[in-house]
DNA sequence: GGGTGCATGTAATGGGTTACATGATTCT
DNA sequence: AGAATCATGTAACCCATTACATGCACCC
């Protein structure tokens, strides 16, 4: 089975928006995609010279003074391709695994509380989260409103705020039975 | 900064139910928490070999005529004492790759139907889902009704439930839109 | 003087899956 | 005859992060 590298597709992603650096790319995706993709420059760099080198991308260097030469990359014809293909093809669930709920599976080992303190946290990081994404919906994808691509950010924020607000049903959920459990055993 | 090795803390888990082999294991996860854990044997049996070799299980050879030996590996009490370090330490949080929202995000480069195609298919999944979790609250649980760990057990179906609902939901939604960009474009 | 930003990149290490090897038994 | 189940395990590979190396400019 071949696991292909969703590294490439990702850079490939971002460059159909504009041409960018390396460098920039990691910059981009923390402040854009963040929440749900992220890369490190192990992965970006390496992967830039792969598809270089299978001519999906272009490089143009600019050179600087007192700071590297920045290389940046665009798209060629084959990469947009290859991007398309990409976007048509079906996309493979991917594995997850939560420690949480392992921790709460194996629960009855030690106390409710600690599992009490556990679902809090989640829960008060849950809360904060929500109010970024409802931050960036109101405010911080304004200055995309007209580009026809605001409707797919949008999307990607509201799935976001979705899974956020279900977490957060879930963790008061529990956090109740817990602590009935924790007061009966008293 | 320690990438501390999961598997090996859902194995003493799963040791402090009761003692089984490696290939328990593996089909153990599959059957239960294997919505939001999964394993494979090569992870298993080197993660065995470790922990004996630490002190944290034990191991006894069950013979077997026309069959491998069955290793059966049980908790020793420094093993229950690391479970119990793991359950009360923090649960950092684990990175995600979401392919569809990658792909959502780059959207303007496809036609949407496209895009309606791969919603509507995690939709389909999701419903199937839920049924799942549905069946198992219902249903699956009854045998461990009276056992300490049914709340627990029942708390991460009521997990899987609540995101699979949440999906479903931010499916509908974003089907919605898609019909309607698809529309307009005719 | 020290942190941060710009900008490239690599090496070490670890996490994890897939595929294979072995081999008897039982079910279809 | 062929597939599935039981049961061990390893090797090859890929994916991904972290930490490091380099070095100038700018700000506090």
């Amino acid at each position: 089975m071949r696991r292909t590298n969703k590294t490439e597709f990702a850079i490939l992603g971002l460059l159909s928006l504009y041409p960018m650096s390396g460098y920039h790319m990691k910059a981009f995706i923390a402040q854009s995609i963040g929440f749900f993709w992220q890369e490190s420059y192990g992965q970006i760099y390496p992967a830039l010279r792969k598809l270089l080198s299978r001519g999906l991308i272009d490089r143009k260097v600019r050179r600087q003074k007192s700071r590297p030469d920045r290389h940046v990359y665009s798209l060629t014809a084959r990469g947009r391709e290859r991007l398309s293909e990409w976007l048509h093809a079906e996309t493979d669930p991917e594995p997850v695994r939560q420690e949480l709920l392992l921790k709460l599976f194996f629960g009855p080992t030690v106390d409710a509380k600690v599992h009490v303190q556990h679902v809090q946290t989640l829960l008060e990081q849950q809360t904060e989260r929500l109010k970024t994404f409802e931050r960036i919906e109101k405010t911080g994808l304004k200055p995309y409103e007209n580009d026809p691509a605001y409707p797919f950010y949008r999307s990607t924020v509201r799935y976001g705020q979705y899974i956020t607000r279900a977490r957060m049903r879930w963790c008061r959920e529990t956090l109740a039975w817990l602590r009935n459990q924790a007061d009966d055993k008293q």
